[in-house]
RNA sequence: GGCCCGUUAGCUCAAUAGGUAGAGCAGCGGACUCUUAAUCCGCGGGUUGAAGGUUCGAGUCCUUCACGGGUCACCA
């Protein structure tokens, strides 16, 4: 029998001489199942909150499995903890109750073994909840040690590579996943009492729209196509409203093929939902809603711990003029705002490896770069340019602004959202300007879709559609400063 | 991709000025029947991320590479 690692460490080998010694003595090490009456965290709500004459009186038996986690021998006693996810509970193991060889024969479960205890709980002088331990078997043997008990497993590259380590050791890493389960339901919940209808759209795509981002491509060998890894679903969300399903939404992965840092992961996953006959703005009070939901049913209040800042979800939210917005926090005159030209210049010497071509464009690596950093209440950044927007409807009254928002908490862009562009002429115009914009280099431009244009033609109502970023959304519930805390497997290098 | 920082025992971390690589936990042996970071006595454990270089001598200085973190660039 050989383990992955080659070269073991004395401790590997001894738990390797463990384990050919259960063998020996004809015990199961890898059993089929385990007949539990309670898993930890049940027995820990279940009787936490019972006294000791009354756990003494009702004398109740469980049979519990967990990973061992800390062993305390002392000659013919020994204490532990067995953990699952959620918790921990201690064992008390007597050679007097289970006898001299049964007692012996935990000589050969380590920390980390994964065991069933069947027992009677009872509380101990210092008042822990404890199982006394009649009998104990294997359910998996660890042929690994488990990282230090004290300060958990703290090697960062680590924790990603081998989540489970990191889920075994570290409780609040469980939590912030907890958390972003939590998440992920209740906004099930909230759009399904609603009466939005969850689906699924192609993640595999001949065309990939819906965003101004860089695909990743494969391809189809029965077809002999080229496909590409979506970047956003929202071409084939509006073609379902125009199908009819007035509220649409969808919890699904987009890829993009771009960098990754402390805010972006090449798959991450992204909330869309559409809703017919509604706008922006009714969007903006439907967002509210949803985040004091979320943070009502999740921590209980309407304010979030977010590092040293508290984020009040409090309605209604400061709701800023994308012009305002720069204006205010970027110290640009007013009067420089509106040379065209000046601003392109000026932009261009902040991303001085992509010199924004628009009017437009410029604005927004403006807001990018000086602006968007210092909002950290939740605020609404309202009608932005329209030529970074093209599948939105313009303002009515500025035309060269877009009917749209972008949410800003924390510094980050947690959701975006628009009034749909619903004329079918007007969408195909906006696709031949980006694809324009493609021809002089823009890898980012939209590529025109005909086939969504058509379904335009056949009439989509009036929309208002929004995605807000499930990953950066659990951030700010979870209070991480990285993205990859709060994705289990996060794109790292093979090793 | 650029710049900065990091990589030492299974884990968490030390190692003055370049001079024999240490500790705690974990492990092994012993004592111990209410411990809980159990305690007490003893023992083993290292190609210092990899490769090259400078030097009498490199964990330490230099070069290249790998991986990670931060930051900038790109993006949500």
């Amino acid at each position: 029998m050989k383990l992955v690692q080659e070269e073991l460490s004395d401790q590997e080998l001894v738990r390797l001489e463990k384990w050919k010694k259960i063998q020996e003595r004809g015990i199961e090490v890898f059993p089929h199942r385990a007949e539990k009456t309670h898993s930890v965290f049940e027995v820990v709500r279940d009787f936490l909150h019972l006294s000791k004459e009354e756990l003494e009186e009702k004398n109740y038996q469980v049979k519990v499995p967990g990973r061992i986690l800390a062993i305390r021998k002392m000659g013919r006693a020994t204490f532990f903890h067995i953990a699952d996810f959620r918790d921990r509970v201690q064992v008390y193991l007597r050679e007097d109750v289970v006898g001299k060889e049964n007692y012996e024969l935990f000589d050969l479960f380590d920390i980390g073994d994964i065991i069933l205890v069947e027992g009677r709980l009872f509380r101990t002088r210092t008042g822990e909840l404890t199982i006394l331990a009649e009998k104990f078997s294997f359910l998996a043997k660890s042929f690994h040690p488990l990282p230090e008990k004290w300060h958990g497993l703290q090697d960062v590259e680590l924790r990603y590579r081998k989540r489970y380590l990191d889920l075994i050791m570290n409780p609040e890493s469980g939590e912030t996943f907890r958390i972003r389960s939590q998440i992920v339901a209740k906004i099930r919940q909230f759009f399904d009492e609603r009466g939005f209808i969850e689906v699924e759209t192609p993640m595999m795509q001949v065309i990939p729209g819906g965003a101004l981002a860089r695909p990743f491509k494969t391809f189809h060998n029965a077809l002999g196509i080229d496909l590409y890894l979506r970047i956003a679903p929202e071409l084939y969300l509006k073609r379902l409203v125009v199908g009819g399903m007035e509220k649409v939404y969808e919890i699904n992965r987009n890829f993009r093929n771009e960098g990754v840092d402390s805010q972006h992961n090449p798959e991450f996953t992204m909330l869309e939902f559409y809703q017919a006959y509604i706008d922006y703005n009714q969007l903006m009070d439907l967002t509210e809603e949803l985040f004091l939901y979320l943070a009502r049913e999740i921590h209980g209040k309407e304010e979030l711990q977010y590092g040293d800042q508290v984020i009040s979800l409090k309605r209604p939210w400061k709701r800023l003029k994308f012009r305002e917005a720069v204006l205010q926090y970027s110290g640009l005159a007013p009067a420089r705002f509106d040379d065209e030209k000046n601003i392109i210049e000026f932009a261009s010497t902040l991303t001085p490896d992509k010199k924004p071509l628009t009017y437009g464009k410029a604005l927004d690596v403006i807001f990018d770069k000086l602006v968007k950093e210092k909002i950290v209440q939740p605020t609404f950044i309202i009608n932005p340019p329209k030529d970074i927007s093209p599948l939105a409807k313009s303002d009515r009254e500025n035309p060269s602004e877009a009917a749209r928002f972008e949410l800003i908490i924390a510094g980050m862009e947690i959701a975006n959202a628009f009034s749909e562009l619903t004329d079918p002429f007007e969408q195909r115009q906006r696709f031949e300007e980006q694809a324009a914009m493609r021809k002089t280099g823009d890898e980012e431009s939209h590529l025109v879709d005909l086939d969504y244009v058509e379904a335009l033609e056949y009439g989509l109502p009036p929309t208002g559609g929004e995605g807000i970023g499930i990953d950066r959304l659990t951030m700010i519930f979870a209070n991480k400063k990285s993205i990859r805390e709060v994705i289990l497997f996060p794109l790292l290098k093979p090793r």
